[in-house]
RNA sequence: GCCGAAGUGGCGGAAUGGCAGACGCGAUGGAUUCAAAAUCCAUUGUCCCCAAAGGACGUGUGGGUUCGAGUCCCACCUUCGGCACCA
């Protein structure tokens, strides 16, 4: 009984790819190539949990490409690594004492193991893992690089791309060093050189002289330490980025996170903000994603205004948008932590003040977002002289201005802008309409505002601007005041630099030291680990509790890891913070191109043939922060001249998650405990409503709280166009949910591999739907594909028979010319498809040719061969074990991919409809080369239409040939 | 609030401005079987009609463009995702 046998077949053929090492790629391209694809999914991280059902969806589709285009003679890279570092395994290590490393090494063998059982086509000879000293080795380097870097913005140049450009990130040593702090020893010109890392030759400077100089280039690399409140979390004993806080917890395990000002690495991404939103504009990305990151880079281009201080001395700057909007200012709000506060604040107002910047330092983000329905601020006591008509404006004090922000100030027209309008209403500011909604009047006499208008208009109460268009007042006022001296065009980004250290074990290593001075104290001058002395490794540590506070895990290293006295004397502290999990999966994408390489992190020639990654697939999840922070590496290794590509990832495709299974949910009257069994509880979808708080349902007339009860199919029927329960016209709700392990509707690939088979699985991920789209689990949707295989199977092997035998339908017969038409209708729908990622409809149309073949007999083996080849990119293990049952020897990987033939896709005969006032009457059977006219003809005298067309008058006739007719009729 | 994506049978979904619902699931009927599983065949948007023939209605809602709209334009509603005191 030779049935479909996936677990037999499966393993036979994934033994045979790994021994025959199938999908090793070399990095010259052989002879005949046609040219080279670089096809990358987006590297998971190894849980203890193992693969899980959304994983294979990204990592089939780019199986299914990346299979093709061998077929096609493609030279094609196509990798698979871990993104390992990270807390889980610290975490696990607090709890048993295993080491991170431990834990990580059984987790990637499971992952590899999981992603062998799918039939992956990896070349796993470039397999990687970020926790590879090897590996991390060159994340250390590259960071060196940017700790050797600054952003000279105003440099015009050409890159190797042959792109013009202003701005570059170069060698710190070139970075132009002001006479004052240069002071009594002037460098040499051209000390150092690109390349080399470390801004320092202790043996060739006295660095004591240098110390200036050298604190100021260290304020401006683009690596750089800064003392700035950040999010610490307690729970994780670590900080956070901003971007890996939501609402106020953690993006991991959602603890409280607090504000606290500490040391920390930043990466000075903000230089590079305008390139990385410019440059998107030429990217094969989904515009929604492009949207995504410009919209997070946020830039916006304003002015900065100075208004000078009243009681005199320094003036407040300030950072508008609407800098057209300068004679509605009423008061002016600084951030509470602005370093000004101090000098403007009234003695009578100091207590007030320092009170509510107190309480302001001790807010978390989350009770920041919580007071944000009520504006809170004091007043300081200070003003300030609007710069346009020298009006005294009282300075305020408020958290709804954030110090990180611009300038840390605003001027504040609360009659064009909404926060500052409450705010004014809330502490009886005046309010001075300034734009008028065009065509309103010239504003004398205007009724006052019921709510902030913040669209552009004309001026009013302007003085010489009014009736300026705002567009118009914007250009003139700041080229005004620039003229004056007190304000200046400025563009601002809500992009922050990246906050770059972590207080944790299992990440890399910085290599950087600190200076101590005799008494064993930072002096906070630092020195670069040299690039050869690369890796720095972890230190032996037998406990992996956090420390409790801000002091990073790795503080309580040995002392030999801990500290050395340099060759010219001076005692050294290592730097004792980590990378974060990001640093690695910036730049994995190069290291699979040549990840042996033990002399540079990628040989140049390497860089230039595979890069830039030609399809990129991944989850949505990082639209913004991977591929943010990748493109940043990768920009500043192009402006040292490390890569030759501007971009890292060409086209870019998401995934869309996959939900669990569709449940099926009744709500009813009464306690969530107790359910009434009797129907008349149970409520139509239709009479209910959300929950004010998001949580449940309840009744749309009276808000009473519903409670829920799960059903099984059986228990609903369709009627009238609805799902109700059986038996009733309660309509009852159907809809799917994220897999989680709290729902308990997670689908383990392990569990389908070993009731379907891989085939299947990888089968049914194309063909739930659309690649980007959500899409909900169905159990009995694997199913229909495996049966789908299996009669694609019988197609080919006789199940009568004792062995494995071609089944004797299949002879050696001329194909008849409908048969041909079948085949290559198939094979044109196919390739297409999958050229256009459409997966999902390539199967339908295999469907149909197993459908149309598969009990046909006899069957013409010419017809049959080319489909296993189309199947095999889909359904690798049947395909192969089909070819070589059809007598072929050699693996089908490298067979060329089938073409199709236009000719056989002529039919004589085509089916067309004929509307009547673009109705559709009927459907005829006309030569397919029919012109207009015989269409009409033929329409006309058809047996319907005909009686139809009687007695009414023709207004117009469109007849498309090949495609319909039309009668425009009246009467 | 802002930005983005999407609304098509009982379900997943298909459809260069030209036959809406391909393909699959589910369901129903039949064949095969001692019986079942598996398999094969047929039917399956809703409604009118005893039935057939035929007809009416159908792609979130309301308008518009067009000989013709699921598809293009305008307004709105709903769902999902992201951002959110960013001046």
């Amino acid at each position: 009984m030779p049935r479909y046998d996936a677990p037999r077949i499966e393993s036979k053929w994934q033994k045979f790819w790994d021994e025959h090492q199938t999908f090793v790629t070399p990095n010259t391209p052989p002879a005949n190539a046609q040219g080279k694809l670089y096809v990358l999914d987006m590297f998971p991280y190894p849980s203890g949990s193992g693969l899980h059902v959304g994983h294979p969806e990204g990592y089939t589709a780019t199986d299914i490409v990346v299979r093709y285009n061998r077929m096609k003679g493609g030279h094609v890279l196509h990798p698979m690594g871990w993104d390992a570092f990270g807390l889980p395994a610290e975490e696990h290590a607090v709890k048993t004492g295993t080491h991170p490393a431990v834990t990580t090494k059984k987790n990637i063998d499971t992952f590899r193991r999981q992603l062998k059982m799918l039939g992956f086509s990896y070349d796993w000879s470039r397999e990687l893992s970020t926790t590879d000293p090897d590996y991390y080795r060159w994340t250390q380097w590259i960071f060196l690089q940017l700790f050797d870097t600054w952003y000279d913005p105003t440099f015009e140049w050409t890159g190797p791309d042959g792109k013009q450009r202003v701005g570059k990130g170069r060698p710190i040593s070139e970075l132009p060093i002001p006479e004052e702090i240069r002071g009594l020893e002037p460098r040499a010109q051209g000390q150092g050189s690109a390349g080399v890392v470390s801004g320092h030759q202790p043996s060739a400077i006295g660095h004591q002289r240098n110390e200036a100089v050298r604190r100021y280039q260290d304020q401006h690399r683009l690596a750089y330490i800064s003392e700035a409140p950040v999010n610490w979390c307690p729970a994780l004993g670590t900080v956070l980025a901003n971007e890996e806080v939501i609402d106020g917890k953690s993006e991991r395990g959602s603890h409280p996170v607090v504000r606290m000002p500490l040391k920390q690495w930043m990466l000075r991404i903000t230089a590079y903000a305008d390139r990385l939103a410019n440059e998107l504009d030429d990217l094969g990305w989904p515009d929604s994603i492009k949207a995504l990151q410009r919209n997070w880079i946020g830039r916006s281009v304003g002015a900065e205004v100075d208004f000078a201080l009243a009681s005199g001395g320094s003036a407040v700057r300030v950072y508008t948008t609407r800098p057209d909007t300068l004679f509605g200012v009423t008061y002016m709000v600084l951030a509470p932590e602005h370093p000004l506060v101090d000098q403007i604040t009234t003695p009578e107002q100091k207590a007030a003040v320092d009170e509510y910047r107190r309480k302001a330092s001790l807010k978390s983000d989350l009770d920041r977002t919580d007071l944000a329905k009520d504006k809170s601020g004091v007043f300081t006591g200070g003003y300030a002289i609007n710069p346009v008509n020298n009006a005294r404006v009282p300075i305020w004090i408020a958290d709804y201005v954030l110090s990180s922000y611009g300038t840390g100030a605003i001027m504040a027209v609360p009659a064009h802008d909404e926060r500052d309008w409450e705010f004014a209403k809330k502490f009886e500011i005046p309010i001075i309409q300034v734009v008028a909604e065009e065509g309103q009047g010239d504003g004398s006499g205007t009724q006052p505002l019921k709510a902030p208008f913040t669209e552009v208009g004309v001026a009013i109460n302007s003085g010489k601007y009014n009736g300026l268009p705002t567009a118009e007042f914007k250009a003139r006022i700041t080229a005004d005041l620039a003229a004056a001296g007190v304000g200046k065009e400025a563009v601002n980004y809500r992009l922050r630099d990246w906050l770059f250290s972590r207080q944790r074990y299992w990440g890399e290593p910085f290599p950087i030291w600190h200076e101590l001075d005799a008494a064993g104290n930072p002096t906070g001058l630092m020195r670069a680990d040299t690039a050869e002395s690369l890796p720095v490794l972890h230190p032996h540590m037998e406990d992996f509790k956090p420390t409790g506070t801000p002091a990073p895990m790795l503080a309580k290293a040995p002392d030999e890891w801990l500290y050395k006295t340099d060759k010219d004397g001076v005692r050294l502290k290592r730097e004792t913070n980590s990378m974060p999990q990001w640093a690695g999966s910036c730049w994995y994408y190069l290291r699979f191109c040549d990840n042996k390489n033990s002399q540079r992190f990628i040989d140049p020639a390497l860089e230039k043939y595979w890069l830039p990654v030609d399809l990129y697939v991944g989850g949505a999840e990082h639209a913004v922060l991977h591929l943010l922070y990748s493109r940043f590496w990768h920009k500043v290794l192009f402006d040292r001249g490390h890569v030759t590509s501007p971009e890292p990832f060409g086209r870019l495709v998401n995934q869309g998650m996959i939900l669990g299974e569709a449940e099926l949910t009744a709500y009813a009257k009464g306690s969530a405990d107790v359910v009434s069994p009797d129907l008349d509880a149970f409520v139509s979808i239709k009479d209910t409503a959300e929950a004010p708080d998001g949580d449940g349902r309840v009744l749309r007339e009276s808000g009473e709280a519903l409670s829920l009860v799960k059903l099984t199919p059986d228990q609903v029927e369709k009627r009238g166009g609805n799902l109700v329960l059986k038996g009733t016209e309660i309509v009852v709700e159907s809809r799917a949910f994220k897999m989680s392990k709290s729902r308990g509707n997670v689908i383990n690939p392990d569990d389908v591999v070993k009731e379907y088979g891989a085939d299947s699985l990888r089968l049914y991920e194309m063909f739930m739907g659309p690649l980007e789209q959500v899409k909900p689990w169905s159990m009995s949707g694997v199913e229909g594909v495996s049966r789908f295989l299996g009669r694609a199977w019988r197609m080919f092997v006789d199940e009568r028979a004792d062995e494995v035998v071609l089944h004797p339908a299949i002879q050696d017969i001329a194909p008849t010319n409908e048969q041909l038409r079948v085949l290559h209708k198939t094979i044109k729908a196919v390739t297409e498809d999958i050229e256009k990622l459409s997966f999902n409809t390539a199967i339908s149309r295999m469907m149909e040719f197993c459908n149309e073949f598969g009990t046909l007999e006899p069957r013409p083996r010419a017809v049959l061969e080319p489909f296993v080849l189309l199947l095999s990119p889909f359904a690798p293990h049947i395909a192969e074990e089909l070819w070589e049952l059809l007598g072929h020897r050699e693996s089908l990987s490298y067979t060329a991919w089938p073409t199709w033939d236009e000719k056989y896709l002529v039919e004589s005969e085509i089916e067309i409809p004929i509307q009547i006032n673009g109705k559709l009457r009927a459907k005829i059977m006309v030569p397919a080369g029919a012109d207009a006219a015989s269409l009409q003809k033929l329409a006309e005298a058809h047996a319907t239409i005909q009686p139809q067309l009687a007695g009414k008058q023709i207004v117009k006739v469109v007849a498309v040939p090949g495609r319909m007719v039309n009668f425009v009729v009246k009467g």
